[in-house]
DNA sequence: ATCATAGTGAGAACGGTTATGATAACGCTT
DNA sequence: AAGCGTTATCATAACCGTTCTCACTATGAT
């Protein structure tokens, strides 16, 4: 259960919404979700907290730092903890299932790229996009 | 200048709108554009060409493996040609400059991830963002 | 408890993109 | 080259995710 003083030392004021919606995050049925998703899930608990207000304070907590706000498919923001090490993304075209991986080469690889042509590196995006072939995939390829 | 068989070759009428646009991409004044990119620059040489016309036609192309659609930055599509090999993108966050790249090592590494944990990989994205440090770049950051 | 301040909720507004429906262009057939 | 079925186009409205507005409320320092 997160705790008021998680929210103040960032600057914020501990609102009923902002707690909320870190315990979301940090109690993880999902480690990631749309706005949307937070939106439904804070209504099924019976949280009166408009869409805006989730929204809102999203980005406050991407801003924080505290979230990471990633773009899979393009269409919908996608929002996960920020906690512990960076890493990239493996996600199904099929059901949506969202892998973590870390791979050291390739980020040593990206470094010295951007190294080469005279880019000062900021961050970057990669995901791979898959089908997993797992059974729980309830859209899994036949094939 | 593009020819109306390059468009009847993938089973789309040589109609002016795309015959423009395909020009467009091949004259390459950039590489790299969005929709609304394309849509000024046939106004600016006199095409009375709708924006909604723009958009359909990117997507026929895109379908017909003409063009690439990327979402760098994720607000708005950008297009590119299809033409030579796959490869990746170094973006500059100053001046919105694309550059290309292609590292097979990096490549090699994404099959092995995706292979191990069993996904059948389609493809990926990878951005890099980074300031690059040219002269040319008119936002090139002050450091 | 008081009160200034910051946060909230509902709905309107926004920006990129896609659908609609009436008109025009394409290109095959004669 | 004229006719005609089909497909594309234009203008505009609709869409959808996200952000803004503004009247109202909760927060927390005093």
């Amino acid at each position: 259960m997160s705790h008021p003083s998680d929210l103040k030392s960032i600057g914020l004021k501990a609102t009923l919404p902002r707690l909320k919606i870190l315990d979301l995050f940090e109690q993880s049925r999902k480690r990631h979700m749309t706005a949307e998703e937070v939106y439904k899930l804070l209504q099924d608990e019976g949280q009166d907290i408009g869409l805006a207000t989730v929204y809102r304070v999203l980005t406050q907590f991407e801003q924080a730092g505290l979230l990471m706000r990633h773009h899979f498919d393009s269409d919908k923001a996608v929002f996960e903890l920020n906690q512990g090490e960076h890493h990239d993304h493996l996600v199904c075209l099929q059901c949506g299932r969202v892998e973590e991986f870390y791979d050291a080469e390739i980020e040593k690889r990206q470094k010295k790229i951007a190294q080469e042509r005279g880019f000062d590196i900021h961050d970057h995006s990669l995901q791979i996009y898959a089908d997993c072939t797992k059974n729980s995939c309830p859209h899994r390829p036949k094939k």
